[in-house]
DNA sequence: CGGCAGCGGCAATAC
DNA sequence: GCCGCTGCCG
């Protein structure tokens, strides 16, 4: 058989990584290094050469499009289609799939449904209000970050230890209780819950899992380094005893240790997976040696890392552009400039990506933008499914699956409005908790029971006929035909028509996209409950984020968002202390690490050209901030940037007795941004940034020995230098 | 119920 | 500076 296809075009290194017959392989692939070919070719490897059938074969991603990718490569290169046989997915998807089969056993309903972000946040709040928990001293958010975060790392209420009664946990734990008892109750899980319950139902039932773990016969994770702690044990329990596995990822790219991945992961494996081989792929097809010299440069000031050092047999290329902005507008305008002077020369506007580090810096670079005339678009942001109207529309269709759905009934009872007041919903939870009834059947018996003023129980009859209504009527057509009905007779359609704005527009429009949504969904499950699965799909896909890419336009993101991906231009904007690395890292020497990588991740997204910007004076939170360059710029070595001047045609002042607010209130104090002052420990430094006043007056100060740090003016007593 | 004013908070974000 | 939530009022 002529298997040469499948190693043809790779390298040393990839054809290790593909062939690779060790029990454990851990494939450290740099940025651009041809990572996902690696993990395609070794599946195809493994069905084609070592006689694996799809079916013994499990691929774990992160995303979705990931997932998506995966499989469609896959099929390409072995020419035909992967029957449902092969599980490939996300972390999330598999666990999914696998609780569905034994829901049952994972002590969960059949009908179990998931809760996401906001969905939780709305039960937090609720759970709040009940434990009387004033919001402002205990916001909701607090206790979902408790909850997640304690849950991706595997712990229960039940674990957490508090022997000092202290008052935060105590209060955490208490509502991290009542959330557990109530998700029971009505057969809800949440995303970390999800991973969680596939852990513990191979933990605690053997004969399941041993059944996996017949079947399986070889295990391949992508983006090992993003894995958290419950996702490593459940490869663990899996693949633990021998297993083959391969887990692919690249230490210096993890980005996400804020949501609960850990970096360690990557360096645990080859101690917990049995002779693990660990192959490199350092050799770079996508950037210049000038731009990978950039980024070997930054990545190297970061400790523990597994070491790695990417090279690339193509030509040096152009230096770095870095330009120094007087302040964030002329920044925009510089990149502006810069993209139609690229547009001049063969670059497409798609082929240019803009990346910051937060989400706030996007509005400045719009505008130039649109000033400019130059078509553009923004990645990520909200979530299709997670939209408020397609959530509307998505609980009505829950609820003619499932009228016992309390999270759908909390969302529509009243939206549109209906009369249904919070004074009669209040009502019926209380009758729901009372009784241990879901509210749809509180709301009904309370209806019997004539409790309520008549007009409050008109408006539920309406509400309970109406839902029946769409059930019945919808009960034979198709999905698309059904979603059309739902979004029509619910009133959700003409509830946002006759809202004002641009807004109400888009959610309109969005309303017809989930239409379409609908039209285009194929089941997996053919003789699945075909509802079920489109609103499963929902709950765990982001939607198609790339939907708008009929027009060649500038790609705008984050720097985070723009990990996996490439442009022959790459502009990074706001490379500045305290915005990347941001104000919130720069303290924690893991979290500084954690944006070196993001700053590597930056770099490398770059193929041909890289152009770095900062502004010496931004405005953020409505405050002035004098920021200098960032550590990152400054590790890269000097040869491989062009630093552009100071643009002449903007005025630049020569002093900083400007008329800004946070500069006037600075003088009051006798402090001048830019000027040089003596702290008696800290030594000699320069005021870069001054923020409130009166007591809580802080000044940033850029020591020459100690670097920059914020201190309470009132406390710091500095002396003034000339 | 809808509209508006006031207030707090504010990184990154897949599933 | 802006968004979103709350609370008050008509």
């Amino acid at each position: 058989m002529d298997v040469s296809y499948i190693l043809d075009d790779l390298n040393d290194a990839q054809r290790d990584a593909v062939t690779a017959d060790s029990p454990g392989t851990l494939v450290l692939a740099g940025a651009g290094s041809g990572k996902t070919r690696v993990l395609v070719h070794r599946i195809a490897w493994k069905i084609k050469v070592e006689g694996l059938s799809p079916y013994a074969i499990m691929a774990v991603t992160f995303t979705n499009k990931a997932a998506r990718e995966m499989r469609g490569r896959i099929e390409e290169l072995l020419g035909g289609q992967l029957h449902g046989g092969m599980w490939v997915g996300t972390f999330h998807g598999l666990a999914h799939r696998l609780l569905k089969a034994h829901a049952a056993d994972a002590k969960l309903p059949d009908n179990f449904q998931i809760l996401d972000a906001d969905d939780q946040q709305r039960l937090l709040k609720r759970i709040h209000r009940e434990l009387n928990l004033d919001d402002s001293r205990w916001p909701p958010r607090q206790s979902q970050y408790f909850i997640n975060g304690h849950k991706d790392e595997g712990r229960r209420s039940a674990h957490i230890d508090n022997p000092g009664g202290d008052l935060y946990l105590t209060t955490m734990l208490q509502v991290y209780q009542r959330y557990e008892q109530i998700c029971q109750q009505q057969g809800v899980i949440d995303f970390a819950e999800l991973l969680l319950r596939a852990l513990e139902l191979w933990r605690d039932n053997p004969a399941i899992l041993e059944h996996y773990q017949q079947r399986f016969k070889h295990v391949l994770v992508d983006e090992f380094q993003d894995t958290n702690a419950v996702q490593y044990a459940w490869l663990q329990i899996l693949a633990g005893k021998g297993m083959p596995i391969t887990a692919v990822g690249d230490d210096d790219q993890s980005i996400y240790g804020w949501r609960g991945a850990r970096i360690e992961n990557i360096q645990q494996f080859s101690k917990d997976f049995a002779d693990t081989r660990i192959i490199r792929l350092e050799q770079n097809y996508r950037s210049t040696a000038t731009i990978l010299k950039a980024a070997n440069a930054v990545i190297k000031h970061n400790s523990q890392r597994l070491g790695k050092e990417l090279w690339t047999s193509g030509e040096e290329g152009e230096p770095i552009t870095l330009f120094a902005a007087f302040n964030e507008q002329d920044e925009a305008r510089f990149i502006s400039d810069r993209i139609e002077d690229l547009l001049k020369e063969d670059y497409r506007r798609a082929d240019i990506g803009v990346l910051y580090r937060s989400n706030a810096q996007s509005r400045t670079l719009e505008e130039a933008l649109i000033r400019a005339g130059l078509p553009y678009r923004i990645y990520g942001g909200q979530r299709f499914y997670d939209r408020l109207e397609i959530k509307n529309a998505l609980a009505y269709l829950r609820l003619i699956a499932l009228r016992d759905d309390d999270t759908a009934v909390e969302r529509v009872i009243n939206t549109p409005t209906r009369g249904i007041g919070n004074r009669t919903v209040e009502t019926i939870r209380e009758y729901a908790r009372d009784h241990q009834l879901s509210l749809w059947r509180a709301l009904l018996a309370i209806i019997e029971g004539g409790g309520l003023a008549a007009r409050a129980n008109n408006a539920l009859r309406g509400f309970v006929s109406l839902i029946e209504d769409l059930a019945q009527q919808t009960a034979d057509m198709s999905l698309d035909a059904r979603v059309d009905y739902v979004i029509q007779h619910s009133g959700l359609i003409a509830f946002h028509e006759k809202e004002k704005g641009e807004k109400a527009q888009a959610r309109v429009e969005n309303l017809q996209e989930l239409i379409t949504a609908a039209k285009s969904f194929e089941p997996e499950d053919e003789d699945g409950d075909e509802l079920r699965q489109f609103l499963d799909q929902a709950a765990l896909d982001a939607g198609d984020q790339q939907a708008a890419e009929h027009e060649d336009s500038v790609q705008l993101m984050t720097l985070h968002s723009a990990k996996g991906l490439e442009f022959p231009a790459v502009f990074i904007a706001g490379v500045e202390e305290n915005l990347f690395p941001h104000k919130m890292s720069i303290e924690d020497p893991s979290r500084l690490e954690e944006e070196r990588r993001l700053a590597y991740v930056g770099i490398t997204r770059a193929e041909r050209k890289l152009f770095l910007s900062y502004a010496e004076s931004r405005r953020l939170y409505g405050q002035e901030n004098f920021n200098s360059l960032s550590r990152f710029v400054r590790e890269i070595p000097s040869e491989c940037i062009d630093e552009v001047r100071i643009n002449n045609t903007v005025s630049r002042p020569t002093s900083f007795a400007s008329h800004s607010a946070s500069q006037q209130r600075a003088a009051e104090s006798g402090i001048v941004l830019g000027q040089r002052v003596l702290h008696s420990i800290f030594g000699a430094g320069v005021v870069l940034s001054f923020e409130g006043q009166g007591a809580s007056a802080r000044v940033q100060v850029n020591f020459e020995d100690e670097g920059s740090k914020w201190l309470v003016l009132q406390y710091a007593n500095l002396e003034l230098l000339q």
